[in-house]
DNA sequence: GCACTCGATGCACCGACTGCAGTTAATACC
DNA sequence: GGTATTAACTGCAGTCGGTGCATCGAGTGC
C-alpha cells in the first residue's frame, strides 16, 4: 500500500477515534465538527473529505460492513439466505471483544441523530436482502413488496436485538432467531421457496 | 375555537400545503425554508414555530395520529391487539380518496431526509406498541427486547406496504396482513399469550 | 376601555456542509 | 536525479437549517 494510501486512512481512523470518543464523552451535539478535527489534527475541511456527515463518523466502517455482506451474498459463502445471514452477522458484530460496538450501539439509543445514521446503515442492507430476494423470486409488483416488506422487517428486528444487546449486555440472538424462525420457517428459508406459489 | 387558534391552525395548514407543493415541484433539498415561508405569506421565523424541522412540514398530523394511535390502545376501541391495530389503521391511512397522502409517500421513496423523519414518527408509534406489550407481558430484560423487536418488525412491514401502495396503487395490505399472520398468528393475538411460556 | 396573552416578526448568531483556489508532499515518468 | 503530475490537505467565503431574544400588534379576559 502506497504511503499517501496509508496516511489518509491514518486520517480516517484518527478522526472516526476522535468522534467516537467525543460523542460519548460530551454527546453528539455538544461536540463539533470543528473540535473533532482540532482533536485529530487536522482542519475542519479536511473532516468532510472522509466523512459526509458529523453522524456518519461514528460508523466509520459503514462501507465496508456493506460490502462485505452484499458480495457474501453474492458467492457461496452465505450460510442459507441473507436473514440467516444477517442473524450470523449480528452475532458476529456483538463480540464482546470490541468495546468499541458496544460504546457505539450505547450511544445509538440515546442521539437521535445517530439513529437516522444508522437507518440509512440498515437502507444499504435493505437494498441488498431486497435485491437477493428479487432475484430468487423473480421481479414482479407483488415479490417487490414482499421482499421490502421482509427485509424491514427482518433489520427491524436485528437492529433491536443489537441494541438491547450492547445496552443491556442480555443475548438478544435467541430472541432474534425465534422471531425470524416465525416469520421464515426453520433455516429462514421457507421465503425463498414456498412464498412463491402463495 | 378561538380566533387566534384558527389563525394558528390557518398558517400550520398553509406552510404544510405549501412545503408539500414545494417539495413535490421542485425537490426537498431544492426548496429553502425561506421560500415555504415566503409561499406561505409569513416570515421564515415563523415557519419554526409551527414546525421543528423542515422535513416535519411534510408530516403535518403527526402527531394527531400518534396521540390518536396511543390512546386507541390504552381504551377498548383497539381491535384486538396493536399489530392489528396497526395493520387497520395503516390501511385507513391508504385510503385512495386521499391524493395528499400518495404524494407524500411517494416524496417518501425518494427523499432520504423524509425517510429520517418517517424513521422517528416511527419511533413514536414503536413506543406505543412496546409500551402497550410490556403491560401484557410484565417488565423484564427478555420481554423488553421481544417487544422492541417486534415493534420494529412490524413497524418496518408496515411501512414497507405503505410505500409499496403509494408508489405502485397496489394493494398491499395482503402481504402486511400475511407476514404479520406468520410472525404472530391468527388474528395477530399470538404474542400476548403464548409467547409468554415460550 | 385596559391589562394581558400570544402569534408573528426581525435580527443576530451558531454550526453543518460546499465550492473554489491554493499549497505541499508523494509519486510516476523520463 | 530531475521534472511533471497527482491528490491529500488547507483557508476562505458562502449557503442554509435552526435557535435565542427582544419587540410589535392584534385578540382576549375583565
Amino acid at each position: 500500500m502506497n504511503q499517501r494510501e496509508m496516511q489518509r486512512l491514518e486520517t480516517r481512523r484518527t478522526l472516526a477515534e476522535h468522534a467516537l470518543r467525543l460523542f460519548q464523552e460530551q454527546g453528539f451535539d455538544e461536540t463539533t465538527v470543528d473540535e473533532i478535527a482540532v482533536a485529530a489534527g487536522v482542519s475542519a475541511r479536511t473532516f468532510f473529505l472522509h466523512f459526509a456527515t458529523k453522524a456518519a463518523a461514528a460508523f466509520p466502517d459503514h462501507d465496508e460492513r456493506v460490502a462485505s455482506f452484499t458480495t457474501r451474498l453474492g458467492d457461496g459463502h452465505s450460510p442459507g439466505n441473507p436473514l440467516l445471514h444477517l442473524c450470523v452477522t449480528m452475532a458476529g458484530g456483538l463480540d464482546p471483544g470490541s468495546p468499541t460496538r458496544r460504546i457505539r450501539y450505547r450511544l445509538l439509543d440515546k442521539v437521535s441523530a445517530l439513529r437516522d445514521e444508522d437507518a440509512r446503515t440498515d437502507r444499504d442492507y435493505e437494498q441488498a436482502i431486497v435485491a437477493y430476494l428479487m432475484q430468487a423470486w423473480g421481479d414482479t409488483v407483488e415479490t417487490r413488496v414482499r421482499a421490502n416488506a421482509i427485509a424491514n422487517a427482518s433489520l427491524g428486528i436485528a437492529r433491536a436485538c443489537l441494541i438491547a444487546s450492547s445496552k443491556d449486555g442480555i443475548d438478544a440472538n435467541e430472541v432474534c432467531f425465534d422471531l425470524m424462525h416465525r416469520m421464515f420457517g426453520s433455516p429462514f428459508d421457507v421465503p425463498l421457496h414456498s412464498l412463491k406459489q402463495d
